[in-house]
DNA sequence: CCAGAAACTGGTATCGGTACCAGTTCTACG
DNA sequence: CGTAGAACTGGTACCGATACCAGTTTCTGG
């Protein structure tokens, strides 16, 4: 293997220190234009690709930006995670990422690992990390986004919403249109806490309100349009005079959607079906469904863009939270 | 800013050298088990976090495997990059994203970034880079794999499966089970240039067999189920006898279905639609829809596999095409 | 025409690890 | 009990960049 072309290769071909071809390789300030150019050419003529390793342990940072999400499969997170990417497209950072699986040991390696990059910031997904996580967040000064959740105090700046009030505001809605004989369905609730937290504030709100949940079929496993379709198949059929389900997420909804297509239930006219996060692909279904749209691009922008705002200050400033109301709609 | 905790600071602690303690650190050869519980007690007490930074570039390459794609709003790039992820997890390599948009400037932006880090490997989508991205690709001989596409050479190896043949076959299959007049819907052919290689060589396919398309349509910016909604209806108000439709996509067939679904036209009796991917999602729908089955998850697993593997070897030895044939369902 | 400032240049130390090699301490065996 | 070899330990020289500072050149105005 030829051995890697380094700036000193480029210095040597240039005529120049090593220094003159460093500075110049970066931003052109302190270097005359003759031998701007030189080195520009040089670098260009024997293929000179440079070496962020070396240039980061140099100046002790990175500019990684570490990016930590539970899920791949699910689209939420691809889309926080394409308004990150376009949020720092440009500013000479880049985003790595790293999936959890909704584990939190997994979680806890990956954020040890990125921070052993020392990555100029994280993105983590939700408040409620492992203590060891949170230690390692912590501990270090720098800046760290906690996106989704804004139920809860963050480290140091968090994103999102309050997936508690987004649950209450939906049954509200849901009672004041009329329904209630309410059903729920969800599935990974174990590991997903944000959809168990929505589901327990969507019951109490029913209760509180006179119309407690009539039924709920709940699964172990990843959500998906399958499980939305045979869950709700069982709960109707232990409940058939359930006027609305409410669901985990949009994914089941369309499930259950699908499923009471191919048995000639009427929505919403029979039963109205309720999801979360307001997916593109909802509004193009043959029947509405209820949902929350949830501000996801917009969450992964402003996340990347507080990372940004940190990295101009020295010190973290108090917890900080950014929240970004969802909005509701009705069929 | 508490300086952070290096090496040093825990040989100190340990009561060792650094080089002891970089040696406990990992893997635990020529330490004596006494040294090596010292020193994993003393990392842990004073919260040692590493740098991989230093460690890469003292061995002149690091642990990422960096991975190009195109999209993440595509799902069947995140699957991809699940099976990568799933086959990467527990090796001690680490990957690193990268989103093109389907842009070839900014994949050779990304592709010069990730080199700058070292990788170990690189994972890159399709075989059709730009001759600047290629050069870099091949001045390296660090294992590159590109996937998705295996009609033409790779760099050093590829995965995945022949665009060509896949519609290939699917035009045959259709036309075997009874179609004739059958019309093409797509999406975004400009940048997506499998998908442009399918709809060409189904279109000749059918011409070869006496049955050429009737009618296409084709717009412009990212395939949805929106856009296969709305070109679908196009479609069919210019050719209402269609009998079948080729999608660029199962997003854009399903689409089509909740076209067909709200306009009362049966599928696949009145209209066979035939999608490219198999989602998941597809199993679920109120109708059945053909599609070509792609083996996503598998293509990034054995994509990882077959970086590692080449981190065994010194050399590349010659292009090498890992064939994953994809299988095709009629409804 | 010269002093002093501004613009530019390059040497050296350093970032935090690891490879390599030269000791030093054990251990086993004749 | 001596010694060869294994097991272990630590010093030193990097890896490839950048920060900092000192030195040199060029420019400016009086």
């Amino acid at each position: 293997m030829p051995r890697k072309v380094t700036l000193a290769d480029v210095a040597a071909a240039a005529g120049v220190s090593k220094m003159t071809a460093s500075r110049a390789m970066r931003g052109a300030k302190d270097v005359s234009q003759k031998n701007l150019d030189k080195v520009r050419k040089a670098a260009q003529d024997i293929g000179y690709v440079g070496n962020h390793v070396a240039a980061s342990l140099s100046n002790n940072r990175s500019d990684l930006i570490g990016v930590v999400v539970p899920s791949l499969s699910n689209i939420v997170f691809s889309e926080v995670m394409s308004g990150i990417e376009r949020a720092i497209d440009g500013t000479g950072f880049q985003p790595v990422f790293g999936v959890t699986d909704y584990d939190t040991e997994k979680e806890y390696d990956i954020v040890r690992r990125m921070l052993s990059w020392r990555p100029a910031g994280l993105i983590v997904t939700g408040l409620d990390q492992s203590d060891a996580t949170l230690r390692l967040l912590q501990e270090d000064s720098l800046p760290v986004v906690q996106i989704m959740d804004t139920d809860g105090t963050p480290v140091d700046v968090s994103v999102g919403f309050s997936q508690d009030n987004a649950a209450e505001e939906m049954a509200k809605a849901l009672v004041a249109s009329g329904r209630r004989r309410i059903g729920y369905v969800g599935c990974n609730l174990d590991q997903d806490t944000r959809a168990a937290r929505r589901r327990i504030r969507f019951a109490q709100t029913l209760e509180e309100l006179g119309h407690p949940l009539i039924g709920e079929e709940i699964a172990d496993g990843m959500s998906s349009v399958a499980a939305g379709r045979w869950l709700t198949s069982a709960l109707l059929e232990r409940h058939p005079d359930l006027d609305c389900i409410y669901y985990s997420n949009d994914d089941m909804a369309a499930g259950g959607l699908f499923h009471c297509m191919g048995n000639n239930i009427k929505v919403p006219e029979k039963v109205v079906l309720a999801g979360f996060n307001g997916l593109d692909l909802l509004t193009s279904l043959p029947a509405p469904i209820a949902t929350t749209r949830t501000p996801r691009d917009q969450i992964g922008r402003r996340a990347a863009e507080a990372i940004l705002d940190r990295l101009n200050r020295t010190e973290r400033d108090g917890p900080t939270v950014i929240e970004l109301a969802p909005e509701i709609r009705l069929p």
